[in-house]
DNA sequence: CGCTAATCTAGAACAAGTTTCAGACTTGAT
DNA sequence: ATCAAGTCTGAAACTTGTTCTAGATTAGCG
């Protein structure tokens, strides 16, 4: 009946008010769809290593990408979304990075803190991109909750990956959710001027603290 | 020479590309302008009140508070600036209303958490102001950081007080720091529907825990 | 008081995110 | 090959933040 048929729970009209499954099993894109969301991906990714999140224009990113305004916001609902899919995007390249070269500290705090400087040294080399994916996962409000949900974990397990651990205490999650919240605030004083590079090193050796004291 | 003399360092033109001091001495105000500024964010706060961000339209601040569009934007050079403005304002209450209650706390790490439970309890109290305060602050871009720094010594005010630390360590102000990251954050995840009132409740214990262990 | 520089007002104009719509195009099933 | 249903396109419209302008007002000074 349908043609390419129905991108996806994800990508599909409903822009705000909708309230659908995260991404159980995502119905599956034809390859021209396939082609063109990584297109879009593409495109939003290199406008943001540009200007950062002001440059990412939809018009330009529909441009870009060749497809038509209408067809940007089916696939993506809103700037925000479009910014959180190419983070979720980049952090799976990231977390395929960091598994090659395991962290090489003595205690899982050293490891955790050695893995997130490691990200944030790759972040520096396209800081504008950061920016991006930064300001918009953290502007996100409550219909993206499912995208964010996901980067989110997608970070969690990058961390409990450095940490060595695979049945993690109630008490080491929480310090790792900790660890995220120092680490995405501490981008964002990072991104906006206020914390030097040095700075950020330190509140996330800081906040890494937190494992030792959970863990032994 | 001039009429309703230039109304501050800070309340002036510039919109996005200047560099001015922070706030030294803000010229004065005049009466008539320091009402102004008042209505201005009196509306602001009503308007955040009802739906948040998203309903802080500037042209209703305008209306609301009986003020020009471009009076408006001369006062504060954006919707961010005036959020973040607002959320100074807010902050200063907060501040004088926790001064008058101490927190109870044996340990330092207690008092902060209680203090800082206590703020979060006033924010549920108006989740919709929260909102528009919050996604302000983290939004900011550069040419709000003063404001935003500002908002920031506020906080650490705060929980210095709860403290009750004179003379705190660099080890200390990292702890800190990391805390108000948490801190931010957490309210991030809670206002978007993605943490409920108890996870930021133990993510706050949890980090607070870090100043038992730079302090003992 | 009268002047002058700065401020305020009303309203138009502009920019970028988002929505809408008619028509052309694809796809999978018959 | 044909058809129905769903997609994509191109373009216009709408919304809200931001900028601009011409003229009315105001403050402080001589």
């Amino acid at each position: 009946m349908p043609a390419e048929a129905k991108v996806s729970a994800k990508v599909n009209k409903p822009a705000k008010v909708e309230a659908r499954a995260a991404a159980p099993a995502s119905p599956p894109l034809t390859e021209r769809q396939e082609a063109r969301r990584r297109r879009i991906l593409h495109a939003s990714a290199q406008l943001a290593s540009r200007g950062g999140f002001d440059a990412v224009q939809m018009r330009e990113v529909a441009e870009s990408s060749q497809v038509a305004l209408g067809t940007l916001y089916r696939y993506f609902p809103s700037k925000i979304h479009l910014l959180v899919a190419t983070m979720q995007d980049q952090l799976e390249h990231m977390h395929g990075t960091l598994r090659k070269k395991p962290p090489q500290g003595e205690t899982a705090a050293e490891r955790v803190a050695e893995t997130l400087m490691r990200a944030f040294r790759a972040l520096q080399r396209e800081p504008h991109l950061a920016d991006a994916m930064v300001r918009a996962l953290t502007f996100a409000d409550r219909s993206v909750s499912p995208e964010v949900d996901q980067v989110s974990r997608q970070t969690t397990a990058i961390i409990l990956d450095a940490m060595g651990q695979e049945n993690p205490t109630p008490e080491q999650l929480s310090a790792v959710r900790v660890i995220e919240h120092t680490w995405h605030s501490a981008l964002i004083t990072w991104l906006s001027g206020r914390a030097s590079i040095a700075q950020v090193k330190i509140d996330i050796e800081t906040v890494c603290r937190l494992i030792d004291l959970t863990a032994p």
